[in-house]
Parts: C-alpha cells; structure tokens; sequence
RNA sequence: GCACCCGUAGCUCAGCUGGAUAGAGCGCUGCCCUCCGAAGGCAGAGGCCAGGGGUUCGAAUCCCUUCGGGUGCGCCA
C-alpha cells in the first residue's frame, strides 16, 4: 500500500464531503494538493498543503487557512488508521498513523516479496510507453558516454514497467545516412588489406581496429571479386556486412550491460516503397495535408555567417507553429531527405503503434534537436501522444581522480566493454544513475571498486549481503528457526519498539511512492538515491548493535523479538532487491 | 546574435514538480573503535541556494533580467 496516495484519496473524499455540505465550491480540482512525508519525521507520518491550497476557494467559509486545516484535521481523526492528527504552520495538517500501519505494512512486503510496490503509478502511468535509447550509429564500438545513455534508457524502461506501464525498448539504426557509407569505405580498405594490399586510412574515414575482421568477413566472402571495381558496385554490399558486423558488436556491448532491446528499427527502412510511396514521403504528406509544409526561404543564423551559406527555398516544415524558434528544412539541395524528415516518419510509426508516451534518450550535444522533435510529434499525433526527450550529459572518465587517456585501439575513445570488462557491469549501471540525467558525470574507475562507504555500489549491495548475513546468523542460532515470509509475517511487529528500526520500517514503507514519483518524472536516478538512503538506515542501526548487543537482530533470549527484527530485515532485503533488481544491478547475498 | 541545459557547504552532488529550521558523501575538527556485528563509529563546524527584480499565504523550485559555465545553431546524423 502507497500510504501517501492512500490518504491523498482520504482527504480528497473529505473535500468532496464539504463541497456537498456547501462548506467548499463544488469544483475544486483534486490533483493540486500533496500528501507527503513531513519536513521533520517528528512532525508525524503524513503531511498534507490541502488546507492551504484551497484557501482561496474556501474563503467563503473560513477566514484562514488553519481553520479549514482544523476541519480536514477533525474528519482525518476519524479514519481508523489516524492516531493523531493536527495543524501547524500557515496550516499544515499533519498526521500521525497507528504503529499497526508501518507493521501491517510490513506484513505486505513479507507476502508480496520482490513485487512490493509493483504497480505503485496506479492509473497515473501511462498505458503504454516505448523508450528508444542508445541508437548509437553503427560504426563503431559504443564509448562510454553511450553506455550512460544506454544504462539510463534501460533503467528507465524497468522503472516505468515495475511502476505499472507496458514498456517497449527500442533502438533506433541509423543505417541511412552518409556516416554508414564512410563505414562501408573504412570497411572496404580493410577488406583491400586483408587482401593483402598495404593502405592507409585517410582523414575522414574510420582508423579504428575494429573494422579489421570486418575486411577479413569481406575478402573471405567475395574474395578479390571487389578489388578494382567502381565505388557504386562495392559500396552496398560492402555497407550492408559491414552495418550487420557494427550492430552484432553494439549488441555484444549492449549484452554485457544485460541490455537487450525488444525492437531494432531500421531508418532506411522508412526510404523504403510500399506500393510507391515511403513512409518517410507519407510523413510528410500528411503533414503537407495539415499545411504544414511549405517552401520558403530561411533567414541565415544571426552573427557569423556559414561560408557555404546559399540563400534558396526549401521545403520547411511549420515547426513555428508547435514551439519552435525557426522553421526546419525536409529536404536537402540534392533533393534527399534530411534526417529530419526520416526522423518525423520514424515517430509517426511509433505514433500510430499506439504509444501514450514517447520517450527518447539522447546525448546532450543534440539539446538543439528537441523543439522541432516535440514540434513533430504534436504535430502528427495532435496531442494524443507526448514526446519525453531526456537528454543525457558527458560522462568524465577518472582514475583516482586523474582523467583517463583516450584508448588508441578503438579509434580515438575509450570504449564502454574496456570500463565494463575492468569494473564490472553492476558497478557501471549504478554509478550511471548516481547523478541527475541532465547534470554531468564523473566516473572514476578506482573509485566503483573501492569496499568502502564512498562507493555507492558497494555501499547498497554491502547492505543487502549484511542483511542476508543476519538471517544465517538468525538460522545459527535457532536450528529449528522457520525464516520463511508466512512464518515472519505471524510475527509479533509491536516488539519493533527501537527507534530506529521505526525509521527503518517507515522509509520501507516508502518504497512505493518513491517509485510512483520516478516513473513519473522518468528519473531513474530517484530510486537509486532511495535505496541508497536506505541502506544508509541499515547500516547505522547495524552499527548501534555494536555498542548496545540488545539492539542487535538475533536475541539468543527471544524467540519472538528475533523473530520480528527478522521479519524487518526480511522486508529490507525486499525492497534492497526490488529495487535493484529495477535499475538492473545485482543483489548478492554476500561479499566476498 | 539566438536557443537549450546548468549554477545549492571548501569539493562532488540530492532536494520528491511551490511548503515548515535547505540535506548527504568526501574533506576539515574533536572524541571512540581497531580484529570478523570486518570492509570503521559518533559528534561538530561549514550556506545571501550566482546577483537583482517579480508572481503569492509561502520560492532553491515558477516568470523577467544580469553575470558565469556547457551544448548546439539550413543542406551532418
């Protein structure tokens, strides 16, 4: 149970009740007021602005708004789970709950396991999402700064999927553009050198290693059938091997984060015709047919002019008209496409597989790209479905706090396999989620594997083996001790009396919420801030068991009370590996 | 020149979409622990939330503006 959303409907239906009592207007909006934890636990378990937020409307009836806050405050006693409520402040009500709450609670986490706070969005979340991320070009290995992209993106999509949501993952090739015939011609004097040719890889084109196997593929597949030919003869079927060998590699990459996309769509299947027509030339028909398409000039940009800058008409899509500073260009001055335009169709696909909401994950550096993306959208689907671009910022890669050099091996990067094969996959997932999407990140390589409390990683997965470690030394000292959920769930919870096993146990019961709100924002980085804060609760009412043994899990004097602290640890590893198991990380059950 | 992102403790960053006395880690200071309830603990100092204006019961949060950083700026993707 979300007690938060709980009492959010409570005081909503007591609203409603003076609305109809003619105490309040009749038409207030429910959504405006919060119910949350207070700024000081002390305060209570609940607060809510209701009072507050209405004040306005309720100025017929109460001069401030304390006094509405004592009405709410008066009908809140009522409710069989208030042990107390009051005003404060400006008119705050806050509430506090019967201990019976925080156990039963408990109790739900011990029977529901794992799947406490599945669900947690309720009716806000939205049917069905589709999140594209990484959509790496495919012309290399993926560098570090995709893997940010592509953790984030993954955490993202288990996230709104634990919080209710039907998640599509999906990649989005870029097969069309002119990057992948540069790859096909990097490829191709691989392939000549396989062949036994000497060459150099000129300026412009790919140097990395990695296209080496790519020239040995070609020279074993066609021979020397393609050495001497005309670019046009060579370069598609050079191109084709050559994007199926960089997305087999990008898979690997994306496999050894344990990410796996459901669809991988193809841009230059948008070029394709389907009884003589594209789905990119469709786009752009439909939007010809909203007039939102015209020819027309562009004034140059304010300040330096380009040099190559030619003042022509151009078809403009009207991208003015939903938000944007400027009209954008579909067509280039050969007559192509621009990705732009490829990139309308691409999502008036996604629009009409029928997604509420759209999410892309994209690198900083294409910040520019957002308002004519969210132009199209709006656009094309009217409103129906919303486009949530999350732009991800660098990641800064350290060494004891010293930069780390660029890799020669793979062109000029370091590689997202070299920082997974050297600190492991759950140390690179959860470091990518320690920090806001949009706020830059430094990653320090030493750091992540370091056993200490700096090391986020080991600080939550520390916490959850220390938990696991108390229930074998629970199993120790009882042999016949039945630790299973139904057996603790029976236990007697009033014995968690301690305050801070309270802490504990009521930050538990904010798992839900703390899920409902980061789906929401689609902000990963909330929840592993959460279990962060949480193992923080743990590991200092572990430490109290140092000085004062009476504190500690396992009583040799009390079956029951060992049984209850159990029972909360119990809960703890729940919700530990809930919410790890969400961002992808793993929860082992010791260190070693 | 314009747009977008950012500016919070000495450092690295949170701050739950407008709430109460702005939080955490590192670093610093002072005590305690020193061997498996190991991979440290407790406490303390430290802030004009970049500056200025506005909106309202109430602003780190929303609006305007200045300053300072980053990213991008037809026909690249």
């Amino acid at each position: 149970m979300n007690i938060y959303a709980e009492f959010h409907v409570r005081i909503a239906a007591i609203l409603d009740r003076f609305a109809k009592q003619g105490r309040l207007p009749r038409d207030l909006d429910l959504a405006r007021f919060v119910v949350e934890p207070p700024r000081d636990a002390s305060l209570g378990d609940l607060a809510s602005n209701a009072a507050m937020v209405f004040a306005k409307e309720a100025k017929a009836t109460y001069a401030n708004p304390r006094q509405l806050a004592a009405d709410l405050a008066i009908q809140l006693t009522e409710e069989p789970e208030v042990d107390r409520a009051e005003v404060a402040g400006p008119g705050f009500i806050n509430i506090r709950l019967k201990p019976r709450v925080f156990t039963d609670i408990l109790r739900e986490i011990l029977v529901e396991g794992v799947d406490f706070g599945r669900g947690a969005a309720g009716r806000v979340a939205a049917a069905k999402i589709n999140v594209e991320f990484v959509s790496a070009n495919p012309t290399g290995p993926m560098h570090i700064g995709h893997g940010r992209g592509a953790v984030f993106g993954d955490a993202l999509a288990g996230l709104v999927e634990f919080a209710g949501s039907q998640v599509t993952r999906e990649y989005y090739i870029n097969d069309a553009g002119a990057q992948v015939d540069v790859l096909a011609s990097s490829a191709y004097l691989r392939y000549l050198e396989a062949l036994g040719d000497k060459v150099t890889i000129p300026e412009g084109l790919y140097p990395g290693d990695y296209l080496k196997p790519v020239g040995a593929a070609l020279a074993e597949k066609y021979g020397d059938r393609l050495r001497g030919k005309p670019e046009a003869e060579w370069l598609a079927p050079v191109r084709d091997l050559a994007i199926d060998a960089m997305m087999a590699m990008i898979r690997e990459d994306l496999a050894a984060l344990n990410i796996t996309h459901e669809v991988f769509f193809s841009e230059r299947s948008l070029h394709v015709r389907h009884n003589g027509v594209s789905d990119v030339e469709a786009a752009i028909d439909e939007l010809r047919a909203k007039k939102l398409v015209y020819e027309g000039r562009l004034p140059p940009p304010k300040g330096q002019l380009p040099e190559d800058w030619e003042d022509r008409e151009q078809t403009l899509f009207k991208s003015t008209d939903f938000g944007d500073d400027i009209d954008r260009p579909l067509k280039k001055s050969d007559g192509a496409f621009t990705y732009f335009a490829s990139d309308i169709a691409y999502h008036r696909k996604k629009i009409e597989a029928g997604y509420d909401v759209l999410v892309d994950v994209w690198g900083a550096d294409h910040g520019g790209y957002v308002k004519r993306m969210n132009a199209a959208v709006l656009a094309l689907s009217g409103g129906a479905t919303t486009l949530d671009v999350k732009l991800c910022q660098m990641v800064k890669l350290m060494r004891d706090g010293e930069p780390v050099k660029m890799s020669k091996r793979s062109g000029d990067f370091v590689t997202l396999r070299e920082v997974v094969d050297e600190v492991g996959v759950d140390a690179v997932r959860f470091m990518m989620l320690t920090r806001k999407n949009d706020a830059p990140l430094e990653f320090d390589l030493a750091r992540v594997i370091e056993q200490s409390r700096d090391n986020p990683v080991f600080y939550v997965q520390y916490a959850h083996a220390r938990a696991h470690s108390a229930l074998r030394q629970g199993r120790a000292a009882f042999a016949d001790l039945d630790l299973s959920a139904t057996r603790l769930a029976a236990a007697d919870l009033a014995l968690l009396s301690d305050e801070s096993e309270q802490s504990l146990l009521k930050y538990l019961a904010q798992y839900p919420r703390v899920i409902e709100s980061a789906a929401a924002a689609h902000e990963p980085h909330r929840l592993a801030f959460y279990l962060h804060d949480l193992a923080s609760f743990f590991h200092s009412h572990w430490n109290r068991g140092k000085d004062q043994p009476q504190l500690r899990f396992v009583n040799q004097d009390s079956r029951d009370l060992t049984c209850a602290r159990l029972a909360l640890v119990t809960g703890l590893i729940h919700v530990l590996a809930s919410g790890l198991s969400v961002l992808g990380v793993k929860a082992p059950e010791e260190m070693r």
